[in-house]
RNA sequence: GGGCGAGUACCCAAGUGGACAAAGGGGGCAGACUGUAAAUCUGCUGGCGUACGCCUUCACAGGUUCGAAUCCUGUCUCGCCCA
């Protein structure tokens, strides 16, 4: 299947330029695409890995993909979609988000064979250009009537509370500027982006168009396809807890967590989600949803999406582990668990260690120790929790008045060494006595 | 450079001398119901204390006052208008 067809079955294309003559630019093998990636934090986050994902679709349907890091934007900032004025970051900061980014693409891109993914990095060129040259080269191709007229730049112009600065005006022309580039030094035809970045691709497309005014008519110049914005079904963007974002690497997001976060995806969202974020391919698509409607409650469709997502980002071993964990915390009774078992299960959820000489004592008190979990903050909150009954020791709930009186026992312990608490439904915390 | 206006908790937003830890909404957390779903209902939502309470908050720094989110002065940030 050709990329643009791929896309639209799965509702991840948005808009093209170009028409009839990207599709037949398209038809031969081996084009180039790029897309870009602001390194404003150190790791990436499940927002960010669409853009990836459409790369992936690139080389798959038999083409190059480029991954431009914005070392140089990044300086600068993107006013696209941002409501506020960004604060300007160091080149070393940059550079080392930049260098944890990559872990990210090497999950999902290939980087070897015929097509392999390329990495290049825009501050290589673009902190080498010199002002005046830029304005008497670059500037002079771009009209400031129509940068006016861009959204990222008419909306920071008018709706918003808030200005926006010289700096991140020029952004537009430092981006198109990077399509020419590519355009010149790889043959890069192609920039793939948000429906957040059409203005800044048309711009690219522009300053291509001009620079190549002399050349043969027959050569293709370029063109950009957009992804639209995914968001949820409630609106909300995806991925984001109130805990924070879900990002792609371990250090930031345990696999645990992330398999989770799909997992507890609701009905509604779960085939889209799939056509979205997965590869599988339309049938099977179509297979699970409807073996998802006809037994809602096993939520298959969120087993799947979980499972082909942490199968990409954390691997086979760790889809294993996420499941039995899940299967204990959620289906079963946590003290049958054996020892081995345990372990590999509790790896996967915050834990604590513990002096074995407290338990038993005042020490051990569920109010008093609760605080010091990842489960409460303060002892007042744990009373709270308490009081509601909204803890669970080894998965059973402290109940009522005993509960602030609770102390956790040698009873409790799990193979003489663990005892598990619960928040609500679904906060683990492993204590482990010592 | 001049004039006007704005800055309140996670977000939006009320409050213009005491009854203000600060209305309302959203979000979040917890409970019931469930399928680790959705919808719904209930409680909590600055921090700390098992209550009466104490401490820290309304951009920042000072001041007036018995008492300030509220009045005054200065500073910063942002917006609008004029040059």
């Amino acid at each position: 299947m050709n990329f643009l067809d791929e896309l639209e079955w799965r509702g991840l294309l948005h808009q093209t330029t170009g028409g009839d003559e990207l599709r037949t630019h398209l038809e031969q093998k081996g084009c180039v695409a790029y897309c870009g990636f602001d390194p404003t934090k150190e790791s990436l986050t499940i927002g960010n890995y669409m853009p990836i994902k459409l790369l992936r679709h690139w080389q798959l349907a038999g083409h190059t993909p480029i991954v431009l890091m914005g070392g140089g934007t990044g300086l600068i900032g993107d006013p696209s979609g941002k409501d506020a004025e960004r604060t300007l970051q160091s080149k070393e900061i940059v550079e080392k988000n930049i260098q944890g980014q990559l872990r990210a693409f090497s999950k999902v891109l290939d980087f070897e064979g015929e097509h392999a993914a390329i990495i290049v990095n825009n501050g290589d060129w673009l902190c080498e250009l010199g002002f005046i040259d830029v304005l008497r080269d670059v500037g002079k191709h771009f009209s400031v009537n129509v940068m006016i007229q861009k959204d990222s730049v008419k909306d920071r112009l008018n709706n918003r509370e808030q200005g926006i600065s010289y700096t991140e005006f020029s952004y537009m022309i430092l981006q198109a500027y990077d399509f020419l580039h590519l355009r010149q030094s790889h043959d890069c035809t192609v920039q793939i982006a948000g429906s957040d970045q059409y203005g800044n691709i048309v711009a690219g497309i522009d300053l291509i168009r001009r620079d190549m005014s002399g050349a043969d008519e027959n050569e293709f110049r370029g063109a950009g396809i957009t992804s639209p914005l995914v968001t949820a079904s409630d609106g909300s963007k995806i991925g984001k807890t109130e805990d924070g974002a879900i990002w792609l690497t371990d250090d930031l997001t345990s696999a645990y967590a992330f398999h989770q976060y799909w997992l507890n995806v609701p009905d509604e969202d779960a085939g889209k989600f799939l056509r979205w974020f997965t590869f599988l391919n339309q049938e099977d698509i179509e297979g699970i949803e409807k073996e998802h409607a006809d037994a809602p409650h096993l939520r298959l469709a969120q087993k799947r999406l979980a499972d082909e997502m942490t199968q990409i980002f954390h691997g086979e071993e760790n889809v294993r582990r996420c499941n039995d964990a899940a299967q204990a915390l959620f289906g079963g009774d946590v003290t049958a668990l054996d020892e081995a078992m345990l372990r590999d299960v509790f790896a996967e959820v915050p834990a604590g260690e513990f002096s074995k000489s407290l338990i038993g004592t005042d020490e051990a008190m569920l109010v008093d120790l609760l605080p010091q979990t990842s489960l409460c903050k303060s002892k007042r909150e744990a009373r709270e929790f308490l009081q509601n009954g909204s803890v669970a020791v080894n998965g059973k709930k402290v109940n009522g008045d005993e509960a602030l009186e609770r102390v956790l026992s040698k009873d409790d312990l799990l193979h003489g060494t663990t005892i598990l608490l619960r928040r609500g439904k679904k906060s683990w915390f492993a204590t482990r006595w010592t």
